[in-house]
DNA sequence: CACGAGTACGTACCGTCGGTATGTCGTACG
DNA sequence: CGTACGACATACCGACGGTACGTACTCGTG
């Protein structure tokens, strides 16, 4: 017996129809980009019209951006919890960054996350919202290996965005190779390699390091 | 007098038109970007009607196409007489680097080649562009690099993406921070580290050791 | 149960824009 | 001097994003 008015079934299918819009517009999107899709298609394969659109998003934009939040969300997810798994913190940064890689295999993060989205939706709202998913996640993940001394010091801000940066491009090489499982191996040791490249040398310290707190193992 | 006949005023006539609408297009897409630029208003910048504009290129795509290789082709070419200089081969490498990072600072570069055009042109007809460009070039020097043993023996084609990638982003960063100057400084300081954690240690020659040490200052 | 209100759509329509078809004017050429 | 062709301009079409409005269904209330 809910005390709280039980969520009615009128919401439940405005819900629904809501999502399917969503779904309909992550498929098309993927498959023919932004300005190639049009909001008529996206209706007619919810099996729904342009009303129903315009009901439930402010526009082409609006749906977009949904269609955005609905890839992260379901790709992220899992990228959080291997990086704030407990254990060695370079390995564990090690694993979401091959894991990451994978993420970007996917024809709907690459097309709408990667490539579209920072033209649909402007770079500077984009850089906002990817604060909340994927580069949030690496920023908070080299933060973590830079104030535990495993990182050379260098801006954090600028050292994610590069290798952010880095990442997509990765993924955009493997998506568009002829043998994208060899091409994966290669981006994968590679960017493995540059991130060892940014180690901190762990026979010797360095000397005027005001935070001595070295890592452990 | 001239046995080729010489070209005619009309010809001229014709480049200089054609050469008005791409610089139109260039400032436009620029702006505005390619879906929010109408093909009315680059011709009528140009003073001239959309008649024009179809009579020159097939059509928005090609305008497009046009106003990228306008770009490249300006920016680029001062890179390429950097990168080929004479002298110790890490150090014009290092330069060109730094060079490029500027050039990257550029409204229509940044907008055009480096944002749009993936999405505009398609990945793969982008890629298949910058081969003689930007990335053409950036490859090039790294592939003297690795050659040359001043670089770690890695894919060279995976390292040149990354590395192009990272640059980009971080040219993305510098555009869009509220303190640019201080912005290029920590990207390029950031991208030569990275560089530098790629080199191969000249003290001691990698035996078989795959993971070698980083070397600092 | 009647009924008014608000929600969840559908339908018709408008403006813009990319693209096409066709017309016109000047220039080179025979 | 006519004529063919290149360099544009003009008129128009269809597609698409967005808006206005109509409608059916649900839900709360007396």
């Amino acid at each position: 017996m809910n005390v709280v008015t039980v969520r009615s079934r009128r919401l439940d299918y405005s819900e629904s129809t809501r999502q399917a819009l969503v779904d309909s517009a992550v498929e098309l999107f993927t498959k023919r980009g932004y300005a190639g899709t049009s909001l008529d298609e996206v209706a007619k394969r919810a099996r729904l019209t342009k009303g129903a659109l315009y009901h439930h998003f402010s526009g082409k934009q609006a749906l977009f951006e949904a269609a955005f939040d609905s890839v992260e969300t379901k790709f992220i997810e899992k990228l959080g919890e291997i990086v704030s798994a407990p254990g060695d913190p370079w390995e564990t940064a090690i694993a979401g960054l091959r894991a990451y890689v994978r993420v970007c295999l996917e024809p709907a993060y690459q097309r709408i996350v990667i490539h579209e989205a920072p033209v649909v939706m402007g770079w500077e709202r984009w850089r906002e919202a990817e604060e909340h998913f994927s580069y949030g996640l690496l920023r908070s993940t080299i933060e973590v290996l830079v104030t535990s001394g495993e990182l050379e010091q260098l801006p954090v801000e600028t050292m994610s965005r590069l290798l952010f940066g880095a990442l997509s491009a990765g993924a955009s090489t493997i998506a568009g190779a002829s043998d994208p499982r060899k091409a994966s191996a290669e981006v994968e040791r590679t960017i493995v390699r540059v991130v060892e490249g940014l180690r901190v040398r762990t026979d010797a310290p360095p000397a005027d390091d005001k935070r001595s707190r070295s890592r452990r193992r």
